[in-house]
DNA sequence: AAAGCACCCTGTACGC
DNA sequence: TGCGTACAGGGTGCTT
């Protein structure tokens, strides 16, 4: 699944590709991945514009055009890549914009939760958006600060995106994992060192999973913008690995359900 | 503020 | 072998 690492891979594997490019034309093949607009007024906005940036928020790759912005949220399954125009095509492919140097920009998604925005501003979708935690001027004070007065769970606030952007389910755990932090604990209950280590363990976890390209696990879900798989699964130490012993002490992983989401996390470890 | 749920969608894994 | 069904996943919107 695509969150912050996957997302950050994809972007700069795309720069390269699409930076100056000009998107002559739009096929939609699946209406419903375009957010807000219908077919013919996206593809109307979208025709002839140049690429001028690609980024990150969050979740969502934004591509810059000289008259707004692309943004794409890829959910669970959606791909980008760029591709020759004569390459075949399948049925998962719903979205192909047509480049001026004969190849396309291809948006597949097999699961088709993904959406791809056109807006005159990104903050149209990410407003909401809580902080980016790998930014440099986000501080341990500052998501102390975010933390002051939840009186939820660790891990479903992990997950809320409008509470730090760019956490899923993968990372989510392995970071609780690194803070040594249980994902039912009570958010404003942390001691100051506790807020630390996870403000730590989520900025490293992140870190390190961007060095390796991301992860793709077992189902194969996700590639780069090239179409290569990530290298983090191989360093992943609870997601997916319930009943499998724990890196750190041997005692099975378990797997919980918290807010409907899967958990997974070392009961020895992982101390509520 | 938080928790629960249905919804969106399809491949995979299961039971019979 | 072939069918039906449950489930996973992120985000949104609704209700409690």
């Amino acid at each position: 699944m695509p969150e912050l690492p996957e997302v950050e891979t994809v972007a700069r594997g795309l720069r390269d590709s699409l930076v100056g490019r000009t998107i002559t034309g739009v096929t939609v093949g699946w209406p419903r991945t375009i957010g807000r607009l219908t077919v013919a007024e996206f593809a109307e906005g979208v025709a002839g514009q140049r690429v001028a940036l690609i980024g990150r928020r969050g979740k969502y790759v934004v591509i810059g055009l000289y008259r707004g912005y692309l943004l794409v949220h890829l959910m669970m399954s959606g791909r980008l890549c760029v591709v020759p125009t004569d390459e075949p095509s399948d049925q998962h492919v719903h979205v192909l914009f047509d480049l001026d140097d004969g190849r396309q920009l291809r948006f597949r998604d097999v699961r088709k939760f993904g959406r791809i925005y056109l807006v005159a501003d990104p903050s149209e979708i990410t407003a909401g958006l809580g902080p980016e935690p790998l930014a440099d001027d986000f501080t341990v004070e500052d998501f102390s600060r975010l933390l002051a007065g939840r009186r939820g769970r660790l891990k479903p606030l992990l997950l809320n995106q409008r509470f730090l952007a760019g956490l899923g389910n993968i990372y989510a755990d392995e970071a609780l994992f690194a803070a040594r932090l249980h994902p039912m604990r009570k958010a404003d209950s942390l001691t100051v060192d506790e807020q630390a280590r996870l403000y730590e363990a989520i900025r490293t976890v992140l870190r390190q999973a961007i060095a390796s390209r991301g992860t793709t696990l077992d189902d194969g879900g996700y590639t780069d913008a090239s179409g290569q798989a990530g290298g983090y699964q191989d360093r992943i130490a609870v997601y997916g690995r319930g009943g499998k012993p724990c890196l750190r002490c041997k005692l099975p992983i378990e797997r919980i359900v918290i807010g409907g989401r899967s958990a997974h996390f070392c009961p020895h470890c992982q101390v509520e």
